[in-house]
DNA sequence: CGCCGTATTGAAGTCTTTCAACGGACGTGG
DNA sequence: CCACGTCCGTTGAAAGACTTCAATACGGCG
């Protein structure tokens, strides 16, 4: 809060984040709707990596972080789950993660069972589930893209911008981003330490990119510059397409 | 249930490294079967990222990879492709990312339209498109944890041991991982540099866990180190199943 | 045989991590 | 209500890993 930092940015500007994760469309929804809620306090495991997989859940309300462990302790968070995503779609016989309450939360589960009856049944469910996938898929090459070629900053500011896009879709009035998560399960799905996180921060909030709300939120004073920073930009989208194509139109022959 | 968990893991160690794509199942094979074949030369492109996602493609012969290329020009690959993978399965409407020939490459292509009818029509097709997607979605968790959390090493043998595994599958009598992408196609999948890659395959000469079989090809001399190094090994993980499991039961309640 | 693109190797630089100490918030108990 | 302890987050300094820049070597192809 104190500290300057006289270190400059080096901003450059990059490609587009897709949005992770979609709200379940109505005919998924509909699935859990009379099912009945599940309540899970902080710090609770919905299923371990390796658990048979036996139910699908869609999140009603609280945070969940979806998370690996490496052999030798390492930990990795490959996504964050908010109210209105579904957890546990795929056609594995065993879950390949394990799925945590970040606080508290309430869910609605559906037996693997029910849930591969309806979609063998219903032409309404089908399309939506494929769907979900594929969104869940890009979801993932997004966050390859970002570990892949991102910087510290750059991460960060994705993730926030991120965060932020989906609680104004949520109906979110002020652009206020809530972090119920630790620095250190943000610093595990960045791919950083507790430290840069902590670090990189406090550069955006000298930059007046954002300022802390409490500990456990941002606000973001700069969507624009913030958006910048993440590398998002798509604005040089359109030439690297067309020196792409040429460089192919010569290789092609 | 924790006995389950620790029987699970004793018996059958998770693949860290979850084969990437399996050959299709025969059913969704059989869909390609009457296809004309199509070829491609290196370098060529199937399709463009945001080009309408009009076909699916099954590769005959050959290797492919799947690109995107951030504003500023760097370069991500998130996947190879190699002789009997699908391509475009996928239920958005345009093409999230490049598929590009690294060397002559031999598809089989059905048209969407097609596709779609016999995912509606078939009962046999859809379980198996499910799967696919689903393996798809587990390799690309899998690379998430390699760029996350993986050192250069690590990441270099991860892919080799890979390569290697499908290579076996696929019939491979001797230990030899064929490379017919270019240390900058191994970079840019890896999220490190051309350098990195070339020193790092040195190093792994030096200690003998392989020697260089020209320029695109390794032979593996030890199999076991390289599994060691790629950081996927598993002998530890009952313990830290372990752990994981007794700090969810302190924290239960 | 010689050229050009690809790969290797070296040295310097940068960013992130690691190690270490401090500070602040929250909850518990006095 | 305040004190205190603990956990989490912040900050600093040093070390390390990878990148960048630069030069050289290799190998396929004309």
């Amino acid at each position: 809060m104190e500290a300057d930092m006289l270190m400059e940015s080096t901003t450059r500007s990059r490609p587009a984040m897709a949005p992770s994760q979609v709200t379940p469309p109505a005919s998924l929804h509909s699935l859990f709707a009379r099912q009945p809620v599940e309540n899970f306090v902080s710090g609770q495991i919905l299923f371990f990596e390796g658990d048979e997989a036996k139910s699908i859940f869609e999140v009603v309300e609280g945070t969940l972080r979806i998370v690996r462990i490496l052999p030798d302790g390492r930990r990795v968070i490959t996504g964050f789950l908010h109210a209105g995503d579904l957890l546990g779609i795929s056609f594995k016989s065993h879950y390949i993660y394990t799925a945590e309450a970040i606080n508290n939360v309430t869910i609605r589960r559906l037996s693997r069972r029910a849930f591969e009856t309806e979609l063998a049944n219903s032409d309404e469910i089908r399309p939506a589930v494929f769907h979900q996938m594929s969104d869940e898929m890009a979801a993932a090459q997004d966050q390859m893209v970002l570990l892949s070629t991102k910087n510290a900053e750059e991460r960060l500011c994705s993730f926030l911008l991120k965060e932020l896009q989906r609680e104004m879709r949520a109906g979110g009035l002020a652009p206020i981003v809530k972090l119920p998560m630790t620095r250190l399960d943000i610093a595990d799905y960045l791919g950083l330490t507790i430290e840069t996180v902590s670090r990189t921060m406090t550069k955006l909030a000298n930059k007046g990119v954002l300022t802390p709300s409490g500990r456990h939120a941002v606000e973001i004073l700069r969507r624009g510059m913030l958006a910048q920073l993440a590398g998002d930009g798509d604005e040089c989208e359109i030439e690297w397409r067309m020196t792409n194509t040429s460089r192919e139109e010569f290789r092609r022959h």
